[in-house]
Formats: C-alpha cells, structure tokens, sequence
DNA sequence: CCAAAAGTGTTATGCTTACACCCATGC
DNA sequence: GCATGGGTGTAAGCATAACACTTTTGG
C-alpha cells in the first residue's frame, strides 16, 4: 500500500500539468526524491532473413553514440502502453504495432545520470509494416537503424539485458502461441514462416512436423495464389483472422 | 532511450538523498512532473486449507478503511525486488521470501490522489513462514490479515486486477513449473500437496495420476516419517533440495 | 468391524518425433 | 534434363487421461 508519509503526490508548486504530451516547463516539487520513469521498446522485425532489432544513436551523454533502445519518458498523464506507442510513432511513424509489457528495469545504477526506471516492453512489426516506416532521427537521436539481434553493436545503459530478455520471450511467444505471423508480411509460404522459427529458435525444425503442426492448429489459410520463384511455385497462405481470437483466449502464459 | 529534453534525472535543489531508506525531506525540485513509484506485493499463502492473501487496512484516505496490498515506495537507491522485500520485511517481519515481478500497472487514474506507478511482485510464503511471521501495522496500517482469494473484501485502487492477474500466475507456475511446495510447510503429504494444487487451480485432480506426476518428476523425496492421523499414517515427503534448482534451469517462462 | 483416508497399475488415446522420396518450375 | 526448393505419409515411442479396488489405522 502507498505511504502517505511520502508526502503529496501531485506538485505542490508549479504549473499545472495539462493534458497535452509535453507539460509546461516546472519547476515541480517534492517533498520527497522521485525516480524518473520511462519507457524502452525492443522492436523485433525479420528482415533480410535475419531476426532484426531496432536501434537509435544517441546523440548526447550518456553513452553518447552508443546504440540504445527507442523509449522516451512516460508523460505524467499517460498510460505506460500509450507512452510506449506515442515514442514509437513519433520515432519510426509506425502505429498500429503490437506490444506487450517485458519487465520494469530499476537497478539504481543504470543510468548514470541518476534514478530511472525504465518499463520495458517488445512489439513485433511486419515486414510490410517496416516498409512503410518513416524513420525520423529524435531530439536525442541522431539515427535509426535495424541491426541482427546476434550481432549487436554495444549498446546503452543495460539495454543488452533487456534485449536479451526480450528475446527469451520472444522465443517462448514462438513456441507456444502463434504470435511468429506478427513478422511476416500478409502473405507467406509456408518455409518462409518455418525460416523465422528457426532463426528465432536458432535451430533447425523437421520440414514435415513443422507444416503438419502449423497446419493442425488452422492459424493459416491459404490464398489461392501462389509465390512464383526460381523453382516450383509456393502456396502462398496468410494468418486466419480467427488466430489472433484464438491466441488472445488460448493465452495462459503468465 | 531517455530523452534528455525530460531534464535533469537528479534533484536541482534539494539535500543530497543519502543512502538509508527514508531519505531526508525535500524540496525536490525537477523541470518535468515526475510520477510516483511504488511496489506492491500480492503474498499466497496456504492456511487452513484455503489459499489466502495477504491484506493491509489502509488507515488514511484515499480509500480509508479498505484493504489493500502491501507495499509502499521505492526508495530512490533502491532496487524495486529489494524495495519489496524491505516493505515486507517491515509489514510482516519475514525475509527470505520467493518474491518474482508480476507486472507493472500504470494507469494514470488509478490512484486519485495522482500518478502513481507500481511495480507489482508475486510472492509465496509456507505455513512455517506464516507461523513466524508477526504482522505489525504500519504508520498507514491499521491491521494486516489474511483473506481467501476466492472471497476477498472491497479493495483499493485497482488492487483487484492486480490479485487477479497474480493469481493467474500462480496458477501457471503451478502448471507449468514445481513452485507449488513454496506454499506447503517444510513436510507435508501428497495428499496436502494435492489439495494445494486443487484449491489454486480450481479444478479436482486424479490421484494417481497426481501422484504419478509428482513422483515422476523427481521434485520431492520422502522424510522417512509418517504423519499421524485419525486414519492410516501418510508418508511424509519434502522437496529435493535439487529441484529448486532444476526449477530454474528448466524456466522457459517469459 | 466399520469409517475414512492412504496407497497402488493398466489400458486406450493422442501427440511428438524421426525419417525419404516425388513434384513443379526456371534455366 | 538437371538443379532447386515445394510438397507429402507412416510407424514408433512417449506422455496423458480415465478408471476401482486394497490397505492401514483409530475409534
């Protein structure tokens, strides 16, 4: 339970907080020290065959032109989703991107600048998505880019821990929901499907099983049309609509 | 990433927040509004066949009166586990409590006195814990007690939601992993571990294939002793030592 | 000797795994 | 016609689920 010891919860001076994004400049004041609160976003995209992670530069201190995770500060009247969703969109223009709570980070040391928590969260995006991205620069960073999550530059404060967390639930996503078509584009084969278990996985999976497992749980349909390559054509399939239903109830996961 | 147009993380004005717990009193003085933090702990425990949680009577308003989880602030150097351990500590006098994240609620409405964030931890305590434990009220609680989770009281803030997302969890670690001894005494007969099982899951369970599981999975051992009873003795079984371990080798869990 | 909980095996079913060859196309 | 990736079925092993009776003790 809250202490009211901790004194006042809202400023005791200073403008009132409106409810645009950016509140008016403070100073805000407290009896008591508050930690400040942001959000991180480990975007997850196959691109280009590879299990893709996206990275912004940073610009200033700390870390100054390390790589770090998109993420900004929660608003003092946003919820922590919206926030996540608001500095995505504002950093890439994607919205519409699925995203769900990681893990809150709040070790005090991990940011040098002093006290941060930071609420993390992963989303998975399309290829389709990743196309229609426009990748602007922030304030704070001076570039955007997707970089292979096994092959990541060093990164900022103790981003590599939350994006080698992000990955663990990734790969449990993988295994037991049927989340994987989230970074695909609307259409697929089926071995292109099986290459982004595999990549995600990082082992190889049984041709057969796989297709017969995919199959079975009827989180696809097929198209009618067909992926014409070098070889013989492929069946092209999309996920059925009824999948995400399914997987939004078929939910146990923790 | 954090953004350094959010201002400075430090206080600008203020005394220096020492290293004890309770940091000396402000003003604390920062550009931007900032939320409050706070941590709150949903403890399970199984007591008089039933699983319980643990609840404090807040004394003050908002929501005088009612129940609510234990918790309180994050101190600003304190790890949030670490901070949820020492509000337990305080509240309950246990330590050495299994305590794991659950989730962090951030609603900007859910707590009317202004932003406040929590980071929710899940924990399980044993009937011995229980036993030792001597619940103090603290400076915001009039009284702390033990509710059935099936049958709890009004509570404050959004505290339902968190218990219940809690519960679900619990309910797949008892699935899914063999956290479920945590709630038993050090001894205990498959027959109590199988209502434990029972009573968090809501379901009945066979015996044999129950027992067959536990067995089989090699988690607990037996004492050698018997429990005495009105009827045929039960052999008394504890947990292998081994099988916390193998608990956390074998986490696939998100 | 009776009530009550402890304890114990077998069978059927479905799921997972391992494994090898033919098919359709572009060049 | 050949190289390449697309596409298919079956059998064995393993885990899960359903199911009923005997044993041991206290009163």
């Amino acid at each position: 339970m809250e202490e009211p010891t901790q004194g006042e919860t809202m400023p005791q001076r200073g403008p009132q907080a409106s409810a645009q994004t950016e509140p008016l400049r403070g100073p805000y004041v407290y009896e008591y020290p508050r930690p400040a609160v942001t959000v991180d976003i480990v975007l997850f995209a196959f691109l280009d065959h590879r299990l893709q992670v996206l990275l912004v530069r940073r610009r200033k201190a700390p870390f100054a032109d390390h790589w770090a995770l998109p993420g900004g500060f929660v608003g003092i009247r946003e919820g922590l989703e919206e926030a996540a969703l608001r500095e995505l969109e504002e950093e890439t223009g994607v919205h519409d991107v699925y995203l769900e709570q990681l893990y809150t980070f709040g070790d005090p040391d991990r940011d040098p600048r002093g006290r941060v928590i930071t609420v993390a969260y992963f989303g998975l995006v399309s290829a389709d998505q990743v196309a229609r991205m426009r990748i602007r620069g922030g304030d704070d960073a001076a570039e955007a880019r997707w970089w292979d999550v096994y092959h990541l530059p060093p990164l900022a404060f103790d981003h590599d821990r939350i994006i080698a967390y992000a990955l663990r639930r990734l790969r449990w996503k993988l295994e037991w929901t049927a989340l994987g078509f989230l970074l695909l584009p609307e259409e697929f084969t089926l071995s292109e499907l099986q290459v982004v278990y595999e990549t995600v996985l990082n082992e190889p999976l049984d041709k057969r099983n796989f297709r017969r497992k995919i199959l079975a749980a009827a989180i696809v349909e097929e198209t009618g049309r067909y992926r014409q390559g070098e070889h013989r054509p492929a069946k092209l399939y999309r996920f059925a609509a009824r999948a995400v239903e399914l997987e939004r109830a078929r939910r146990r996961s923790p």
